[in-house]
DNA sequence: AGTCAGCGAGTTTTT
DNA sequence: CTCGCTGACT
């Protein structure tokens, strides 16, 4: 019996370290040299300068898995991500290499990881534990009334600007005082210095943290509590820091006080890759890495397993004129492969059907839409795309973009919540007193303001001591009523009701919902699915959560973004900036507006900084090496912005990728050249003067559903690319059909023009209209 | 207190 | 072009 067991006891643990073994070889098995190295760096300080594409996701979770296999305990491992979307990614991989006891592994992104520390830790900064986190309006909302209380006009001195000094300020972790000091000549730093300190004030007393203090206040933490850094430290024996080149000063400086006890600190990163100097990402951190931690192993991954020959070439032959970068030369097996498509077109609704319609002829032959991305400089470019798209009936997913959180209903919902979880949140108290209308005017909220100001207390208590808030007058009983609500909302999550029963009272009780229903327009019809949504979310937060909690669910909320619920699985065409698409790849990606002013943007060119250009060419690489099979790049001759009808040149991207690469080498060379040239004498003069000039400006009225520029523009302009043309239609008279602005309605008329059909059709809602039909979204129902 | 018209201003990227 | 704000009016 006994001799049994000793048997079995050997053959347990000669098979643990058989599969130890085997395990390990099966870790590194598919790994290359390089990766391989990086992956048995366990110990020390390790730099990992991963190329695009180089695989670098891959040899961090096997890195992770590797340590886990080597008796490293998952507890003990950190992995900071730079989005939520990439710490699933990278929990899911090492998940599916180590199996159980992965999820012991902390993986998170910077500021989810400061809020679960300081949630703990909160009561040592003079915060409660509920402490609300702000968005960027909800910041501007703030300093707004700052800037009124301290007398500050702001038409002179935007909010926008006193914003970028203050998070300028926490990246480097500056403190108020710290800041004037340093500051103490300029007499707008000097004000805005007021500004930060009356701003920091104000957040404390509504118990909230704007973003860059989550950093910010975790260091400070950490700095003047020795007994809580320990306890991370001695936690944190392993830690690793995805996407290293986009830190900031304050993150970089976080990561130095974890690691400063183990020194077990791996970064990964591309300097070339770093797009987010904007907000504050230090480009020196990954550069001088080695002078920081002298003792730092360095491996490059520079194998390319992405992209093809042409597109690396490409991509390659760009980054190549910035200055000052680490020199790597990405290289990769598939040599060739398809040449790179560009095309300049007459204006941008021909730029977007042009994508549109090569998009439709890959999904019926060579892909699915999933496998297509289309991306852009600016968020605003979206919307031509998504019409065009629209029109050929191709699903698409717009991702980013304008937040689903930043929308009035939801955001009026959720400051319901915020309010129910922190009372002291005076900002969201202010935004729905009275929301939905409760006879609660500006006057009153006033009032209740400066007394709670006056008393020194929030407006969340101020509200329940009416009868001594001076002048009140009437309002008094139905600020009382408005109180009663709150405790009773209140009530209900002391009682541990569930959340999505607290938001359906919310909705309830408030009748918000009834009165989005009773408006009855498109747009509320928009407001009460995106209701749906938001109850749906919290539904999936619930459901995921055992221990689901409302300061759990806000904490959700605020630092997950739409990026991160971009699945794999619904066959869509992707949209997205250049920047969202950072990490990401897709067989088939579209660039659209390389143009000069558009990408590199005008902020760029006319901006003092030299680096700026430079920043945006690292965009375009991060661009182009999303690609794996073929790269699209258009531009547009004219665009409108603003009202305004600007020509641009091709962007010199264009001209920095050798002509050789190009499907269509002559026909590139002939329309990168810049459009003076293309266009002749009289027209070299206006384009000196830029977007005021007279000559530039459209004379065509642009059009209300974009037919102000007509299929036949004039010659004048060089050669022409007709895109457009004649559309078939899949109505006729009789049909009913519905536009994307005006509703439902009923074809009356349809006539076949030279190029296109005239249809005409009698809306429900605003009556006859007469279109063409390559312009009108118009979708058979 | 609430509504609505008219005006001016601002437009890069986001955890 | 599209918000957002102001100020006049109901």
């Amino acid at each position: 019996m006994r001799k049994c067991c000793c048997i079995n006891a050997v053959a347990f643990f000669s098979l643990v370290f058989m599969r130890r073994i085997r395990h390990m070889r099966e870790i590194t098995a598919d790994l290359n040299d390089m990766q391989r190295e990086a992956c048995c760096h366990i110990d020390g300080p390790l730099l990992i300068l991963a190329g695009a594409g180089s695989g670098k996701t891959k040899t961090i979770t096997h890195r992770a898995a590797y340590m886990i296999e080597q008796g490293v305990n998952p507890y003990n491992i950190l992995a900071i991500t730079f989005t939520n979307k990439a710490a699933t990614e990278m929990r899911d991989r090492v998940d599916l290499i180590v199996g159980e006891n992965a999820d012991r592994i902390w993986v998170s992104t910077f500021h989810s990881m400061c809020v679960r520390i300081l949630r703990r830790f909160a009561e040592r900064l003079g915060y409660k534990d509920h402490f609300a986190i702000y968005d960027t309006d909800d910041s501007k909302s703030v300093i707004k009334d700052v800037l009124k209380y301290l007398q500050i006009d702001h038409k002179k001195y935007p909010e926008k600007m006193f914003m970028g000094m203050i998070s300028a300020a926490k990246e480097q972790y500056k403190s108020p005082d710290e800041y004037e000091r340093e500051n103490a000549t300029d007499f707008v730093k000097r004000k805005a210095a007021d500004v930060y300190r009356e701003y920091q004030h104000r957040l404390k007393k509504n118990n909230a943290m704007d973003f860059d203090d989550l950093l910010y206040k975790t260091v400070e933490l950490f700095e003047h509590n020795p007994d809580v850094l320990q306890l991370y430290q001695d936690r944190f024996r392993y830690i690793m820091v995805d996407e290293y080149q986009d830190t900031n000063h304050v993150q970089f400086l976080l990561i130095k006080m974890l690691a400063r006890q183990y020194r077990n600190l791996c970064v990964v990163g591309d300097d070339d890759q770093s797009i987010y100097k904007f907000r504050g990402a230090n480009i020196y951190n990954i550069l001088n890495f080695e002078e920081e931690y002298p003792d730092a192993r360095v491996i490059k991954l520079e194998q390319n397993y992405r992209s093809t020959g042409n597109i690396l070439n490409a991509a390659n032959a760009v980054i190549k004129n910035n200055q000052g970068r680490k020199e790597k030369a990405l290289w990769t097996e598939k040599q060739g492969g398809d040449k790179i498509r560009f095309r300049q077109y007459d204006n941008e609704y021909f730029e977007a059907e042009g994508v549109a319609s090569e998009i439709a002829r890959l999904s019926v032959k060579d892909a699915s839409y999933r496998d297509m991305a289309i991306l852009y400089r600016t968020n605003a470019q979206s919307r031509i795309f998504e019409e065009k798209l629209l029109m050929r009936n191709i699903p698409y997913k717009i991702v980013g973009g304008l937040n689903f959180y930043a929308r009035k209903e939801i955001k009026d919902v959720l400051a319901y919540l915020r309010l129910i979880n922190n009372e002291s949140d005076s900002q969201s108290l202010k935004r729905i007193i009275n929301v939905p209308k409760r006879g609660i005017g500006q006057s009153t909220v006033d009032k209740i303001e400066a007394y709670a100001v006056d008393q020194d207390i929030s407006m969340g208590d101020a509200i329940y001591r009416v009868e001594d808030i001076p002048d009140i007058g009437r309002a008094a009983s139905k600020i009382s009523l408005f109180a009663d609500l709150l405790d009773e909302l209140k009530s209900m999550v002391y009682h541990g009701g569930k959340l999505s029963n607290l938001y359906d009272s919310i909705l309830e009780r408030t009748s918000y919902m009834d009165e989005l229903i009773a408006e009855n327009t498109d747009e509320s019809k928009d407001r009460l699915e995106n209701l749906d949504e938001l109850k749906n979310k919290i539904i999936r937060y619930e459901d995921d959560n055992e221990d689901a909690t409302l300061s759990g669910l806000m904490e959700e909320i605020s630092l997950v973004s739409d990026l991160d619920s971009l699945s794999d699985d619904d066959d869509r065409v992707r949209l997205m900036t250049l920047h969202s698409a950072k990490g990401l790849e897709f067989p088939y990606v579209f660039i659209g507006g390389m143009e000069e002013r558009m990408f590199p943007s005008s902020m760029a060119l006319n901006s003092d900084d030299e680096d700026a250009v430079e920043e945006e060419r690292r965009l375009c690489y991060v661009g182009i090496t999303r690609a794996m099979n073929r790269l699209y790049l258009s531009a547009s001759k004219r665009r409108t912005i603003h009202g305004a009808t600007n020509m641009n040149d091709v962007s010199r991207f264009i001209r920095e990728i050798p002509g050789n690469l190009f499907e269509n080498m002559e026909e590139v060379k002939k329309q990168s050249k810049p459009v003076l040239a293309q266009m002749g004498e009289p027209y070299k003069n206006a384009r000196k003067y830029g977007s005021n000039n007279p000559y530039v400006k459209s004379t065509a009225s642009p059009a209300k559903s974009g037919m102000g520029i007509t299929p036949s523009s004039k010659p004048a302009f060089g050669k022409q690319f007709t895109v457009n043309r004649a559309e078939s239609v899949d109505y006729g008279v009789g049909d009913r059909v519905r536009h994307m602005k005006f509703g439902e309605g009923t074809v009356t008329g349809l006539v076949a023009g030279g190029k296109d059909y005239e249809v005409t059709v009698d809306f429900d809602r605003v009556g006859t209209k007469r279109m063409f039909a390559s312009f009108a979204k118009l979708k058979k129902i």
